[in-house]
RNA sequence: GGGCGAGUAGCUCAGUUGGCUAGAGCAUCCGCCUUACAAGCGGAGGGUCCGGGGUUCGAGUCCCCGCUUGCCCA
């Protein structure tokens, strides 16, 4: 490692000049490589983040800029602290997203479908497209001074990750935790694929209620159905039949949304507590067109119209009519309503949500004329249907209706629910649920629905961060519904389950699902079959992973080792040369994620994985802290804890079962126990939410607003650490932050001015650095090893201690992840403290101070270390000139070489010693200060040249007082002399504690009528001040009440207040 | 409909057990190329703390009602 020899820093910091060759050092010495031996062996602490993974399909965001700074500042903090450090970076697959980009993408350049490609080559195109990315994005992480390990780097679908997928898929569906069902889904028919509900977005749209008049029929027997005509109503006591023509054909109105879905109704339900219910029991509405003959039932979920007695507030029961149209296949609602009257369930929509008989519509009969719906879109079908029904007198109204629909949140097309086979997991079940409740911090939890505690290490260790959001966690798992995983996609982990339909032996009766056993459970496989009509039922093989060996030589001895030549493609082979073939989904891409802080680590077979992946779970899992937006609390963090408890509790049943052996029977064909009695790890024990950016205006930012703001383009404009400290200060515990957004002129790109701060920040630094080193170059020699407070100047003391105090700060804002307090605290130290006071102040002791200069540097040092997580770029250039410079230490300022001290990356954090908070020094230094702005303010209002010396007049208490702390007063207030001697010509006096004290040598002539102004002014602050301590002091409830240290502190003020009334007064009339 | 935020200076935001005359940065105005720094330094002006009630000696802060606005869930 070459350490910079030159202590001169160039005039001017340009960031682009240093940050690749401040990169190209920390790959060099792999600064961000983490050893898990030293964990493991006790020789430190683990700090871990697994990054959240960013999609592979676009460039990375202001968002994730911010995302991954503060994980980045965590990370750096804590591997300066000492912490083994490992921040595992990765990039996500994200399914349906990439391969909707890479359609579109082929589409346009090629004019081709992604079904005009064999499926291998389809993949192999969004593989490339992943390639591209992946790389761009890496780039970037590392622009942004990420330090990840990045030796360590994962894809979601790499073969480690791959390995993971798999063994949680066998592992889940062995334990009948994922299912098969025929169920309604959120169906996209765009992408013509299945959506979990977290994927769907609710959006307001302009639609329709429409009226629907079903013409009443009676059974007559043999299955032949006769009109019911008003008359027959009115015979039953109808309330209203009487209103029409007596012969005509009675019919119900339904109100609906979506009137093209009629054409699956099965039913028309209406609620028992309707006065019409009992004079249609038992009759039947035949559908127009459809022909189909369907009953009147009777449900509680039917919404009374307000007429009848409906709930005014209720807007639905302001639409309805009271009897509704049921569609199990197309409706979430009216599935629950047909199973509940075990209704037939008929899909009427193709894949593309296209009108189609196709597709389970059984009893279509194109004579009856809904042939004419056949092939329509929804929207097409929806127009025709109204015009059918307007055409036969059947359609009452039409009325225009604002409600919300769901949309895919990759297509935005409208969903479709769309009843379809899909697998499930099973997360309601308490082994996922439970426990991801049960980890919950218990002061977090909010609901009445307590669960009862595992003897677990890991329950109750789940915290959020800003504690609000561990209701976001609770309340989703509380209102859970099954996980539909599979996904009709190309790009994707492929559904490791071979199936088959046979008939069902005539020995083997059963109902539901079961466990088989087989040729295949015996080789390892899990086997169940599911019974479907007709006598046939379907055979489904879950093939494990090719199992490690070592593994299964220490298998557990009441399990049977399977075959040691177990090849996972034989059984594939034998499975499909049986007439199995392999589900064509794929897994939802959060299957995957939701492994990835053990996936990344090696699980489940860290051997298999590769050397490097030696001891990393049981260094680093349960990993310190996830960092990511709110937003992804539902889809990904609440899996992370299901998954991560579930998958890794095998140790802890492992334990069990040893004290209960007959806890497992009847599992011959499991390879690994089952029970899982006790949930495992958290995946992490901290969640921090951080915030959204949003633009000045409060909206997202989005291509589409073209809003956005690129962070390569900042880091271009401003550098890497500019935008990095702008984004902490910004990140407060609110949920939103807005980031006003301006176009630059000159490149054209969008950039705001809150970068500025950061970028002028830095220049700061590299100035005052600059000085420092200037000063220590022309002046070193001659200081001592070292120097303790006691032999120090009041200023020094002071910096000490303000430097004290910022470390504090600094610690206690990373534990409670107050970003934005470390930036304050960092601006406050350098700028106000160090840059404004500090180094201005000893300008003209140095040269004769070396305990000064000892100060000088070591607070700068530290200070550079303070700041290097959030800046972690100029810090490091600037950081070898600082060293080099160093003339001494300073008791109670340890300044520790760390792991490398060559890099300021693996050096130690500071150590400040709160013995060096000294507040009688910071009195005496906050106590100038006033001073010295007060005699400024003076200077200005009376508009005394900068340079011009001027001189103060004091009493002798107060001239001794200021000389207790050296030249500091003179140079900071440009004084010439301070003197208990009367001013020789014109003096302006002001008050400063209740003393007069004279300024003099202003100017040649003292203009008296600013004077005048000046002080009349200072006189009415001064009466309307003391009239409200007065009338504070007056009322009996404060004096008897408040504080006493409160009311003595009034009482002095307000004397020290008419003091300086009282010597206002009187230099006015001075004045004349 | 349920949940969670936000509303403080022209703009972006601090203000964590209620207690000095409510702060910072940017912007504005005034004065300065004071030899680390004009991406800077010194100074100034600028606030019915969304509105209305309440608790309290005392409310930006706590409670209730309302308004505006954003997000999440259904």
């Amino acid at each position: 490692m070459t350490k910079p020899a030159q202590t001169e820093l160039p005039a001017k910091y340009v960031p682009a000049e240093h940050e690749p060759s401040v990169s190209a050092r920390w790959d060099e010495a792999r600064a961000f490589h983490a050893d898990p031996a030293r964990v493991l062996s006790g020789e430190a602490k683990p700090y871990c983040i697994v990054i959240p993974p960013p999609n592979v399909t676009a460039a990375l965001h202001l968002g994730h800029a911010l995302n991954n700074t503060l994980q980045d500042v965590l990370i750096r903090y804590h591997r300066m602290r000492g912490y083994e450090t490992l921040w595992m970076p990765g990039t996500d697959h994200a399914g349906i997203a990439t391969q909707t980009v890479v359609e579109k993408r082929v589409l346009a350049e090629e004019g081709k479908k992604r079904t005009d490609f064999p499926r291998d080559e389809f993949v192999a195109r969004i593989q490339a497209f992943k390639d591209e990315y992946e790389e761009r994005i890496t780039d970037q992480l590392k622009a942004m001074g990420c330090s990840c390990d990045w030796d360590r780097q994962r894809f979601t679908m790499d073969e480690i990750c791959a390995r993971a997928v798999r063994e949680a898929f066998f592992r889940l569906f062995k334990d009948g935790l994922i299912y098969r069902g025929k169920r309604l889904v959120n169906w996209d028919p765009v992408t013509q694929t299945a959506l979990a509900d977290d994927e769907v977005e609710n959006e307001e749209i302009e639609g329709i209620f429409a009226y629907l008049r079903y013409p009443l029929v009676r059974a007559i027997g043999s299955g032949d159905h006769a009109p019911v005509t008003w008359s027959e109503l009115a015979a039953k006591g109808y309330p209203g039949a009487e209103a029409f023509p007596e012969d005509d054909q009675a019919f119900v109105t339904v109100a609906t949304t979506r009137p093209e879905t009629y054409l699956g109704d099965t039913a028309v339900a209406m609620n028992k507590r309707d006065p019409r219910h009992k004079p249609l029991e038992g009759l039947f509405v035949e559908l127009p067109l459809v022909g189909r003959i369907i009953p009147i039932i009777e449900d509680d979920y039917v919404v009374l119209p307000v007429s009848l007695g409906g709930d005014e507030n209720d807007p639905k029961a302001k639409m309805a009519t009271g009897f509704l149209k049921v569609t199990p296949a197309h409706d979430p609602n009216d599935w629950e309503i047909g199973v509940r009257h075990d209704l037939p369930v008929i899909n009427v929509m193709a894949p593309d949500a296209s009108i189609s008989a196709d597709h389970g519509w059984d009893d279509y009969d194109p004579h009856h004329g809904a042939h004419v719906f056949i092939g329509l879109s929804r929207e097409d079908a929806r127009k025709k249907v109204l015009n059918e029904f307007k055409a036969r007198g059947l359609l009452e109204a039409v009325k225009p209706h604002a409600h919300s629909v769901g949309h895919s949140y990759r297509s935005h097309a409208a969903i479709e629910p769309y009843l379809s086979d899909q697998w499930y997991v099973k997360v309601t079940d308490d082994r996922l649920r439970g426990a991801a409740l049960r980890a919950m911090a218990e002061d977090q939890r909010t609901s009445q629905l307590m669960l009862p505690r595992e003897s677990n290490e890991h329950d109750g260790k789940l915290t959020f961060t800003p504690p609000r959001y561990a209701k976001t966690f609770e309340q989703w798992h509380e209102n859970l519904r099954d996980w539909c995983i599979s996904r009709q996609l190309w790009w994707g982990h492929r559904i490791p389950v071979w199936s088959r339909v046979v008939n069902i032996p005539s020995d083997a009766k059963f109902e539901g699902t079961t466990r088989i056993s087989s040729t295949w459970s015996s080789q390892g496989c899990a086997h169940f079959a599911q019974a479907l009509s007709e006598g046939e039922m379907i055979d489904f093989v879950c093939v494990p992973p090719a199992p490690d060996k070592s593994k299964l030589d220490q298998a557990d001895r009441k399990f049977p080792t399977p075959d040691a030549q177990l090849n996972e493609q034989e059984i594939i082979r034998d499975l499909e040369a049986n007439g199995f073939t392999q589900d064509p989904d794929v897994l939802d891409t959060w299957f995957s994620s939701a492994l990835w802080p053990m996936s990344t680590m090696g699980w489940p077979d860290a051997n298999a994985a590769g050397p490097e992946f030696a001891g990393l779970l049981d260094a680093f899992n349960p990993t310190s802290v996830l960092t990511t937006a709110r937003e992804i609390i539902t889809l990904w963090v609440s899996r992370m804890v299901m998954f991560n408890r579930y998958l890794l509790a095998e140790e802890s049943s492992k334990e069990q079962m040893a004290k209960d052996p007959d806890e497992s029977q009847g599992s011959e064909s499991e390879i690994w126990p089952s029970g899982h009695l006790q949930s495992g790890h958290l995946p992490f024990r901290d969640v921090f939410i951080h915030a959204m950016i949003q633009d000045g205006e409060g909206r997202k930012m989005s291509k589409s607003l073209g809003n956005g703001v690129d962070p390569l383009d900042i880091i271009e404009s401003h550098g890497t650490d500019a935008m990095r400290l702008t984004l902490c200060e910004m990140t407060t515990q609110t949920q939103d932050v807005r980031m006003p957004v301006e176009r630059d002129e000159t490149t054209g790109k969008n950039t705001s001015p809150k970068f500025d701060k950061g970028r002028n920040f830095c220049t700061k630094l590299w100035n005052a650095t600059r000085f420092v080193l200037m000063m220590l170059g022309e002046k070193s020699g001659g200081e001592p090893a070292s120097v303790s407070a006691k032999q120090l100047d009041v200023i020094d003391r002071w910096m000490l201690s303000r430097l004290a105090r910022a470390t504090r700060q600094i610690d206690e804002s990373v534990a409670s992840y107050q970003f934005s307090n470390y930036a304050t605290a960092l601006f406050d130290v350098l700028r106000n403290d160090y840059c404004d006071w500090y180094l201005e102040g000893v300008k003209p002791t140095l040269a004769t101070k070396p305990g000064q200069r000892i100060v000088l540097q070591q607070v700068l040092e530290a200070i550079l270390r303070l700041m290097h997580p959030v800046a972690p770029f100029i810090t490091e250039t600037i950081a070898p000139s600082v060293r080099a410079a160093f003339v001494g230490r300073v008791d109670g300022v340890t300044l520790p070489d760390g792991r490398n001290p060559d890099l300021l990356c693996t050096t130690g954090w500071p150590e400040v010693s709160d013995a060096l908070i000294d507040e009688d020094a910071e009195r005496r230094f906050t106590r100038m200060q006033e001073l010295v702005e007060a005699i400024r303010r003076l200077r200005a209002q009376h508009s005394v040249p900068p340079r011009r010396k001027i001189i103060l007049h004091a009493d002798s208490d107060m001239v001794a007082s200021i000389a207790g702390l050296g030249q500091v007063t003179e140079t900071l207030a440009g004084l010439d002399a301070i003197t208990t001697e009367s001013p020789k010509g014109e003096a302006v006096a002001f008050d400063f504690e209740g003393i007069e004290l004279k300024l003099s040598n202003l100017a040649d002539a003292v203009d008296a009528s600013a004077e005048r102004e000046r002080l009349e002014l200072r006189l009415k602050e001064l009466e309307g001040s003391i009239g409200a301590l007065e009338k504070r002091l007056s009322n009996p409830g404060y004096t008897d009440k408040a504080p006493a240290h409160l009311v003595a502190e009034t009482r002095g003020k307000l004397e020290q207040q008419i003091t300086e009334r009282d010597a206002v007064t009187k230099r006015l009339g001075e004045l004349g």
